[in-house]
DNA sequence: ATAAACCTTAGAGTTAACACCAAGGTCAAG
DNA sequence: CTTGACCTTGGTGTTAACTCTAAGGTTTAT
């Protein structure tokens, strides 16, 4: 299979896949006389595992990090894969508190503010932002 | 008032300072003989503006607009405000979404893993992240 | 008068995950 | 035998918000 087919197959591009060659994500089983790269069902499955794990929300580093437990399993243990699941909810859960403050501080912003069409001299928006204390009143 | 002493205040550093000219953000209220930058009250202010923009959620770009219509309130409106504060609720919302999303399949993936010392052979994050199926089971 | 602390500019580096481009080689069909 | 679709490499561009560096000028304290 040539790198435009498998791309169709997955629904990337064909440059996704040099990209994810290039970061050790994914090599072709073989390169043909003309020097196209080839790839084979192997191939597919392991496309597969990356798209999932990114679904999911891991990185590419980390998606990285678990193909490289997976090619070799039994030299490695659930607990790194259960540390690097793990590690990455903790920064999923920071980032969701992280906004759910923003979200809660700009809902209050919003819901004070008339949002007319009149001048914004006295915006409450605005003014809770000049304030000191605005976020917190 | 010289941009250490103004970066100290505020607890940014020099750079910051200067980049937030660089982008309109900041400018200083005039430049010494020497082309030292000067700032006064005026600019402390904006600054605690932008600071305060910045902690409630607003990239850069999106707290220059609203400074810009804070210059000449009077020629802008409310809805113009809360248009855009609005909208950046949306996107934190949706950017939430997203990540609860990520934090439900990790979680559950993390819950079903064994996450001990033994081999990876059989991990079942590995084993979820294989099958076709595997975020839904 | 000299060292330390401060300031200047311009420009490069960082992170993530690609997208896009140029210049050219390859392959199948008509 | 020539289009057109495909492939190659290598490189640049994108976004955000800075950070760091180099090479040099200024101010202040001793």
């Amino acid at each position: 299979m040539k790198i435009g087919e498998l791309a169709r197959l997955l629904g990337v591009s064909t440059d996704t896949l040099r990209y994810y060659e290039q970061h050790n994500l994914l090599s072709p089983s073989a390169r043909s006389e003309s020097g196209y790269r080839l790839y084979d069902q192997t191939q597919l499955k392991q496309m597969q595992f990356i798209l999932r794990a990114k679904e999911v929300g891991f990185s590419l580093k980390e998606t990285s990090e678990l193909l490289q437990i997976k090619v070799d399993k039994n030299q490695h243990s659930c607990e790194e894969v259960k540390g690097i699941t793990l590690q990455k909810l903790e920064l999923v859960r920071a980032r969701i508190a992280e906004l759910q403050c923003f979200e809660k501080s700009l809902s209050k912003l919003a819901k004070r503010c008339c949002g007319g069409q009149e001048s914004a001299d006295f915006c409450s928006i605005l003014t809770a932002l000049e304030d000191v204390d605005g976020t917190h009143k």
